[in-house]
DNA sequence: CCAGATTATGATCTATAATTCATATTGACA
DNA sequence: TGTCAATATGAATTATAGATCATAATCTGG
């Protein structure tokens, strides 16, 4: 799966999606990433703006990596996250 | 042209990469982007670990986006950035 | 429903990014 | 090579993320 993100929330949905779909709890992912529960949290629920060292050392423990390109003329809901 | 990133870093890079792609000076794109001169600087040389809302801010002016997805099993020096 | 696990929230402290100003360094080109 | 533009760097201040602890709220299986 892939994940759209143009917005520091769009990251959130997505860190909480593929811990979800790895079956991680949020403390399992703290332990691997050395990133905190409580930050995880806040992170996932879009109650923080992370720094991009944070974000990586989940994406890192997620196997996961990011790729910038120019934007898409579909829309976000388009993609996935549709509610 | 897209960017794999695994590392702050890479990210710098891909946002220089682009500003020049697309002729704009670093005081250009932190007129468009709300973002200081000093900031961008610091963020493509690698001596910055921006908050994702930064970079967010960048990304929309430069009419990018990112996306997450699993690891690719190519490094990263056979996608771009090959010096 | 209950108990235990999971996630969220809040407070405080520390670390560091962003802002701002000043200026140094580098780069492009007439 | 001299000049102006562009970029980088450094210091001081402010803003805020992350660390840490405590605990509340929520979810889940029995």
């Amino acid at each position: 799966m892939q994940h759209l993100a143009r917005l520091p929330k769009d990251v959130g949905h997505a860190i909480r999606e593929e811990r979800k779909a790895k079956k991680l709890t949020q403390r399992q992912l703290a332990d691997l990433s050395g990133v905190w529960q409580e930050t995880i949290s806040k992170i996932e629920t879009g109650a923080a703006n992370a720094k991009l060292e944070t974000l990586f050392d989940l994406l890192a423990a997620l196997d996961l990596e990011i790729t910038i390109r120019e934007r898409s003329k579909i829309s976000e809901a388009e993609l996935e996250d549709i509610f």
